[in-house]
DNA sequence: TCATTAACACGGG
DNA sequence: CCCGTGTTAATGA
């Protein structure tokens, strides 16, 4: 994602002619649901602005956070849905305001073929989105709570690029699949330890990003 | 041993 | 008053 700056420097002039004249600019408010479970998908979504969260459900109906995607980062689970028409298997909920192009799925094979540009950008999406879920499994897996938060800290610092997050210990709990107590807890920890400053909804991280 | 659930008090908006 | 926060006690994996 920090490569591409700009969709000009990544497409060519034609593909983004069809891109306007075929995609179709949605928005979505914060906390909207872009995407759940179970739902066909019928488009790809290239988020233009704003930052989504995608979500995954276990047996039980406990979620976890898998990922973030921001700007000009697209979704490969739907481009695999909807490259072979499956349901989703994830959820996607807009972190903020979200303004993203829906690009039909008969234009997605297509566009494969007649642009290199998108071949790249698929495939180079198909391999972030493995790196980080490799990331996500080693600290879901291997790491424990209090490493797992901090990791969830870095990235809302790394997205948002302030060291002020403002989010509340309930959110954070959810995302983490974990219940809040725990939350408070650590984040208390992490305060004694002069990591962090502690405010209603509102947590300074005194470490660097 | 550590997470979860429920319950409670406190305080700010 | 409602919500977020901090804590505790009981229970479970």
């Amino acid at each position: 994602m920090e490569a591409a700056k700009r969709l000009q420097d990544i497409f060519e002039p034609a593909l983004l002619e069809e891109m306007q004249l075929y995609g179709e600019v949605k928005y979505f408010k914060e906390g909207e649901i872009i995407m759940d479970y179970g739902k066909y998908i019928r488009m790809m979504p290239l988020i233009i602005t704003g930052t989504i969260k995608v979500y995954r459900m276990d047996e039980t109906g406990k979620e976890i956070l898998l990922y973030y995607l921001s700007s000009y980062e697209s979704c490969s689970m739907a481009y695999s849905c909807c490259v072979e028409a499956r349901k989703s298997e994830v959820k996607a909920i807009a972190e903020d305001d979200v303004e993203l192009l829906a690009i039909p799925h008969h234009k997605l094979d297509e566009w494969l073929c007649k642009y290199p540009g998108w071949k790249n950008y698929i495939m180079r999406g198909f391999n972030e989105r493995f790196l980080e879920l490799l990331r996500s499994i080693e600290t879901i897996a291997f790491k424990k709570l209090d490493e797992r938060l901090i990791a969830y800290l870095r990235e809302k610092q790394r997205l948002s690029g302030s060291s002020v997050i403002k989010v509340s210990h309930g959110t954070i709990a959810d995302e983490l699949a974990t219940s809040r107590v725990v939350i408070s807890r650590l984040l208390k920890q992490l305060e004694n330890d002069g990591q962090i400053l502690l405010y209603r909804n509102e947590i300074k991280l005194m470490f660097k990003g």
